[in-house]
DNA sequence: AACGCAATGTAGCGACTGCTACAAGAGCGA
DNA sequence: TCGCTCTTGTAGCAGTCGCTACATTGCGTT
């Protein structure tokens, strides 16, 4: 923990990144300008003199957020295919078990509920992660699978139901219906 | 719309209703106790009077709520348990598609991030609903299906992925990875 | 040196937040 | 009738919200 860059030139680059590390640790749903401010080592006034206005910066910083998940997932892809279907679902899991990645679900459910109540920027935020996501699967699926862009859709769409139901407190169910799937071995946490 | 009961005893039983209507509408992240006591036809000081405090008041609600879901599932339980896995999934679906569902759906998702959060309340009641709908797929399950508490895992951990990829505009997405789960036919809607 | 403009600090506004102090009415048992 | 408790209304408090008016600093240009 140092002295938060004493005079780094005040710009919406360089405001981001601290703004999206509260934002993390913190949630959406409680972040006001105050906070953000103060995390980002300036005042709400300057907040809103790069940003506009909250609303700008929320969208801003959902874009932003995207954009680092995405590039998250580059950095976290591997450099060769999975052999199998279930060994691409082990390496998401393996994934989402990172405590970055924990601490990003929290703040993923937020989007998620941000797009279906039609809050601005939230919704686009929100369909890029999963469209950036659906892309990654389809590119660590089998190089022999018969329907690669299919079998991500599937392997998304179980996996993010049990993303949801483990974070809901039915880590079992979720677990036990990727078993039945066959999509996942026997040696998963939860 | 009439007006709203004259004086029909308050407490909280009677209050519940009107407020769940009102966070139906407006979602939980922004109920603040002047608009729900409004709704109501009471006053902030009496909401506090009944139930403590705010933070007692929403875990009241989120209960009652986690209740009325339940009610719904079993007033739309059909008599008789579906032929197919296919047929289950159909059913769930054309539940999900009616308004009062998306309306639902809206503030699930909500409770949803609440849940990861840990705020009090939001977990229990999440955990209680998804306990419940999954009695009520079992219930709905085939029965010659060879393991109907592992199909309704299996079918609940991929509608809610379903669910969660057609609100964040991945609606298509969600609908081929059904179609490829052969657990449903080609009628699907969005 | 003088100007001009972008960046920043200080102070505050009006609206809203959860909550409370105080008093008054209503019904009820003694 | 007297008190007592439960319920409700009125008013307001301290704090936070997003945002803005105004003044100042600093730096590049002329």
């Amino acid at each position: 923990m140092s002295e938060p860059d004493p005079k780094p030139k005040l710009s919406k680059e360089t405001l981001l990144p601290l703004l999206a590390a509260h934002v993390m640790e913190h949630g959406l749903g409680e972040a006001s300008l105050r906070p953000l401010a103060k995390a980002a080592g300036t005042s709400d006034r300057m907040l809103i003199y790069h940003f506009g206005n909250k609303e700008q910066l929320i969208i801003d910083l959902l874009g932003y957020i995207a954009a680092i998940y995405s590039a998250a997932l580059d950095a976290g892809m591997g450099p060769e295919r999975a052999a199998t279907r279930q060994e691409c679902a082990s390496r998401i899991l393996a994934m989402s078990r990172e405590p970055m990645m924990q601490t990003f679900m929290v703040l993923w459910w937020e989007i998620v509920a941000g797009s279906a109540r039609g809050l601005p920027g939230y919704n686009d935020a929100a369909e890029a992660m999963m469209t950036k996501q659906l892309q990654w699967l389809e590119q660590q699926m089998p190089a022999d699978d018969p329907d690669p862009a299919g079998g991500a859709r599937y392997l998304m769409t179980l996996l993010e139901g049990s993303l949801m139901l483990g974070t809901v407190g039915h880590a079992r169910t979720a677990r036990e219906a990727l078993l039945a799937s066959e999509l996942a071995g026997p040696s998963l946490g939860d």
